[in-house]
DNA sequence: TATTTAAAGGATAAAAAAGTCTTTTATTAT
DNA sequence: ATAATAAAAGACTTTTTTATCCTTTAAATA
C-alpha cells in the first residue's frame, strides 16, 4: 500500500505529534526508537517532512523535531502520504497502465474506483489529532509493545 | 497496491482468458504484446501462475497458454493475486508494523480495516469471467491503444 | 568564543524488485 | 526419427528501494 518510508513517515509524525502536544521537542533517535525504525532512514524521511513543511527542525542542544500544536489538527494523513508517496495510490491505474481514465479503463477500473476513493477519502478527512488521540489513550502503538510476561 | 508482477499477471489472465474462450491457446510473445509488458518477465509469471494451476500451459508447436473455459467463472482475481503477490495487501498493516491485529492496533487500524475489507471483498466476488467481459465488448483495455489519428 | 549537541547533506552499501539472457525440455509436424 | 517450435528453468543484470555512514552546518550553553 504505502512504501516503507512513507510507513514510517506516517508513525514518525504520529509520535512527533504526541509529544509536541506536551510542547516537547524529540529527537531522531527518540522517534527511531518509539516507532521501531531504522534510525539513518527515518532521518532521510524526517528531512523530506520538513522540506515540506509537515514537521519543523532545530538543530543544537535541545533541539528536535516538532509540530506545532495549531497544525496538528490541520494536517491531514493525505499531506504526509503525498509528501513520500506522492498520489499514484489514489490516482493511479490498478494494473498499471501509463494511466487511469475513464476513456481508456482497464478491467479493473470501475471496482477499483470504489476502492481508490474510499482511500482518497480515508487520506483526506484523517487529521493527526485523530491518530494521536488513541496513541496517548494506549488504545493504539506505532510498535509491538513487548510486556513483562513475553519477550 | 499490487507489485508490477502482479499487475503484468492480471493482465496476462485476462488476455489468456478472452482467447481461450475461442478455443485458442496464445504464446508468451502474443500475450506481451498484447498486454505491452516485458516478454522474459511476463514469462516468470506466467510460470508461477502454471504452477498455481491458474494457467495451463503446452510446449511446442501449436503450444501456448489457456484457461480452461470452465475455469473462467471460478477463477477469482484473488487466486491470481495471492499466486503472486500474497496476502499482505489485506492481511499487513498498513503502517507496516509486523502483524495487524486488534490486540495491538496501529492508529489507522480502524480506517484501514475498512479500506481492506474493501479491497478483499473486491478480490473475493470477482471472477476472471467478469473481468473479460468488459475486453470482449471494446469498453476495457488492457493497453493504453493507439488509434490512427494520434500516436 | 569554544564546545557540545543534533539535524542536514551527500556519498555509499545492501536488499529487493524488475527485467534479461541462455540453455534445457517437451511437443508437434514433417 | 528429425527438425522446428514454444515453454521451463536457472543464471544473470539492472533499477529501485531501503538502509547506512561520514562530513558539514546550525544552534545552544558553558
Ligand atoms: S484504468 Fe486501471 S484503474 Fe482506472
Ligand atoms: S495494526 Fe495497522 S492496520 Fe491493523
Amino acid at each position: 500500500m504505502f512504501s516503507k518510508a512513507c510507513e514510517y513517515g506516517i508513525r514518525a509524525c504520529i509520535y512527533i505529534a504526541t509529544q509536541s502536544l506536551s510542547d516537547k521537542r524529540v529527537s531522531l533517535k527518540e522517534i527511531a526508537k518509539e516507532i521501531d525504525s531504522p534510525e539513518p532512514f527515518t532521518a532521510k524521511i524526517l528531512q523530506e517532512l520538513v522540506k515540506n513543511k509537515i514537521v519543523d527542525s532545530v538543530k543544537g542542544p535541545s533541539g528536535g523535531f516538532m509540530i506545532s500544536p495549531s497544525n496538528i489538527s490541520t494536517i491531514m494523513l493525505r499531506d504526509i502520504v503525498f509528501s513520500i508517496d506522492g498520489d499514484s495510490i489514489y490516482k493511479g491505474c490498478g494494473l498499471g497502465m501509463k494511466e487511469c481514465s475513464e476513456i481508456c479503463p482497464c478491467p479493473i477500473h470501475n471496482q477499483f474506483k470504489i476502492i481508490k476513493n474510499g482511500i482518497k477519502e480515508m487520506l483526506d478527512t484523517t487529521n493527526l489529532h485523530q491518530l494521536t488521540y488513541g496513541l496517548q489513550n494506549g488504545m493504539t502503538f506505532l510498535k509491538i509493545e513487548k510486556n513483562e510476561f513475553r519477550d
